[in-house]
DNA sequence: TCAAAAGTGTTCTTGATACACCCATGC
DNA sequence: GCATGGGTGTATCAAGAACACTTTTGA
């Protein structure tokens, strides 16, 4: 450690694992590079850091630049350092993860990069550099999240359905619930609304609309409370 | 994106938070700053991560040289990039935190830095850089990592009693345990060796001394086994 | 009238909590 | 013999898991 800090620095970025629900299942955003290294691969979107922006603005801009998403949920992940992770020099990339609703509806402005796409997270392409790594990492941190945090009803319209939100938890849980038990300790949270709103027109059984209560939840958390599904 | 990575670069740092178990409370290992900035404060062990090493090593190097530490249990924290939280010039740092066994024993080879000393972690001083938040956060990841993860061990001697070890749950999370509840849950867990040694001379009913038996953890983590006491 | 999804309660099992006394040792 | 911490079991309560049928709609 010296008073000046004149030895060679590495390059940082931010790379964002941004996940969407669309159909039943969980999907990734990601972008085809237009550049080398990997140029023409399927890679995660994300970029350089610049020096007068904090890491949770590059990944906001960077996403926003790539994508056209902006206002989502949006959490630090990990920090990935391997020493050849980048084939030109030495990159650090603090990785992030976002949660957008609607993953049907905002296809793409795609700008720097070449072109965007969702896929089906069990499906994803070979990535560039590490991301599949990160990717990987990403799905878990999303799994343990989901049943300690209200995070799933980022990825949900505004008003959604019981039967819709089960279906997210199966999806991103891997693996079939119990409707009853499901519903059960859900409402038993007190942290939705009950429309006066039904589905239409699915030719089918019309289906109650809710919505989270976001306020509620935040006073329930200033008072200890611990969201758990 | 471009293709030369030509503009300025933010320095890249690693900073360890070092807790340890000693005398029935949980401690936080800190260094005195021999250099400005905070030239004489208290502050964690870290410092520049070299190009041709990996974060997790920076961590470990950082922490052998300014401690005298090796072989401890690291993991990576979270990475902190507030535009002015180094006065200096733009710095990222990628914060760990790393688990020794007695924090006693170790008093402290000090090198570059100053001096270091083990506080009592709820009575800290005021800390050089963002460091006070850092540890903040590193607090909170440990309370809840115990609970699923068996990381707690890593503070504990290779023997130990269960006294010991439920003080230092007691510690950790800031409240007492029901002694009866938590020795039933914790060997129901099977991961513990009781040993044919007890504890001598220390005025009282010798007590029993277990290890944790870390080959049977791995066995059952792959079976899908999820610790959680 | 049929297909397809919405909606709804109870029983059983399991794990969490609460709780008080005797034991072994060193002084 | 007494003070100190070591060690043990049961009863109650709450939460999780299993499970099947009726309702509403559009075609």
């Amino acid at each position: 450690m010296a008073f000046t800090y004149s030895y060679p620095r590495a390059a940082l970025t931010v790379d964002c694992v941004v996940f969407g629900f669309d159909e039943g299942a969980l999907k990734v955003l990601l972008i085809r590079r237009g550049i080398e290294p990997f140029k023409g691969c399927w890679a995660l979107p994300g970029g350089f850091v610049q020096t007068d922006e904090t890491l949770d603005a590059a990944a906001r801009r960077e996403l926003q630049e790539e994508t056209g998403l902006s206002e989502v949920y949006q959490e630090q992940l990990y920090t990935f350092g391997a020493i050849e992770r980048d084939p030109r020099e030495r990159v650090i990339s603090v990785a992030y993860f976002a949660l957008v609703r609607r993953a049907d509806h905002i296809p793409l402005a795609a700008t720097d990069a070449a072109e965007a796409a969702w896929f089906v997270a069990e499906t994803i392409p070979s990535l560039a550099f590490d991301h599949a790594g990160i990717l990987e990492i990403a799905l878990n941190r999303l799994r343990g999240k989901i049943r300690w945090q209200p995070v799933g009803f980022e990825l949900m319209p505004e008003k959604f359905t019981l039967t819709q939100f089960q279906a997210l938890y199966e999806a991103i849980l891997g693996r079939t619930l119990d409707k009853r038990n499901f519903r059960k300790k859900l409402l038993a949270l007190g942290l939705l609304v009950a429309l006066e709103e039904f589905t239409t027109s699915e030719s089918r059984r019309p289906a109650q609309l809710f919505c989270f209560d976001h306020s509620k939840y935040q006073v329930l958390t200033r008072m200890g409370f611990i969201f758990d599904l």
